[in-house]
DNA sequence: CACGTTAGTGAACAGTGAGTCTGGAAACGT
DNA sequence: ACGTTTCCAGACTCACTGTTCACTAACGTG
């Protein structure tokens, strides 16, 4: 399904992409019908199914034409930039998040049956975990918390503050966020929130030990 | 809505919620009928709609009992416990999503509309952010990072780790990943990761300035 | 425990959207 | 200019939705 040489075809899809994300943008996944999106489209609706299966399906290919896009102009963007705080070019993903802002939003938002938002935070989890052990193995560092529990938390913190970023006006320039993000992932949030660590109940402990029973507490 | 006196309606209303999650973990939320579920909890169909205006408004329904739920347990918790590193109690979280892990799934998962996980997300996220205000001002401290985006990040994370746990079998007790999730608010995700800042690109500027000036922009 | 009230029942109803199929017209690549 | 592929318009079945109604059963209360 990647060639798509029939003008045609090419016609007809991206139209029923187009409209599909702009009808979710205004009234929610759920609602839509076949034929509002066919009419929106300007296409038939037996034409709809020569193509896809139903809504969901849809949906589905525009995830993958998302994730498709963001590869395809990523090798350029490494080239020029560091590979970031965690291995993962983060402020590119915001910045192609301000791009394709209505996909975003659809994707994140978790319409449809949740599928397409399950499978964005997939990618970027897997991506961020093998990114995690190169960096620890690389650098000979035992790992003081699990790193799967890591890279969980911080691909929730990314999918979190991205979602919110690409609904709500938020006042913050892509790389404002990426700055803070960077912050909290190198300091920790009770820096970031202007404490000391005293000043939190339970975090009056030295750093729990090495998870693997390495090296002892460093500095905080 | 809340005091549901006659027997008959808490009844009915208990036997369409458990209905609902359960086949809800079946064969997920979309291809559910009314009808399957009014069978499943032997109800008539009529019935459903005297409560619910849809499967969506069920599901809601859901999310909301198990809030109230949560909320009235929560005040018997922080008397026992401190109220955690964050003000907000996060291993009683763990331990009721322990106990409600086919309820938590459903949510969790985004099925329905979408409306489910977002209110759940919102009302943590509100939570949250009051906590980190008031904690602030009741230490005169000066944020380093907007306490919105602190808000937003740590309720990712929550929200993120969480349904990776009651999802997959991650092997980690409540305790153990609160633990996890507290040294990671502690000490930021490079210390858990097991490196020095040294090591990560990004990082090299010291941590010094408040939000006003902007901490110091460096390439990620 | 008998009362009036309220909820549940089962069946019927119209309406809507899904998904499939057709033959003929139009656009395509070569 | 040609054979092939896609698009179109409409018709059709079917399953499910959401509402209604008269009847019956269960409820809380005094």
């Amino acid at each position: 399904m990647k060639p798509a040489q029939d003008r045609r075809v090419r016609r007809s899809r991206r139209a029923l992409r187009q409209a599909l994300v702009d009808l979710v943008l205004e009234k929610g996944f759920q609602p839509i019908t076949v034929e509002e999106i066919t009419a929106r489209a300007d296409v038939a609706r037996a034409t709809f199914y020569a193509h896809y299966r139903d809504k969901d399906d849809l949906l589905v290919g525009i995830v993958r034409d998302l994730a498709e896009d963001r590869e395809r102009l990523l090798p350029a963007v490494v080239q020029a930039q560091t590979r970031g705080f965690t291995g993962l070019p983060v402020r590119y993903i915001f910045e192609h998040a301000e791009q394709e802002r209505d996909v975003y939003r659809v994707i994140l938002r978790g319409e449809g049956d949740g599928r397409a938002l399950r499978e964005f935070t997939a990618i970027i989890c897997d991506r961020v975990e093998q990114v995690f052990r190169e960096r620890a193995e690389e650098h000979g560092a035992t790992p003081r918390v699990p790193l799967d529990v890591v890279a969980r938390a911080w691909t929730g913190e990314l999918v979190g503050v991205l979602t919110w970023w690409v609904e709500a006006d938020t006042g913050y320039s892509a790389t404002e966020i990426t700055t803070h993000l960077r912050d909290l992932s190198v300091y920790g949030r009770v820096w970031a929130s202007g404490l000391a660590p005293a000043d939190v109940p339970g975090a009056f402990d030295a750093p729990t030990a090495p998870v693997a029973g390495g090296a002892g507490s460093r500095e905080t």
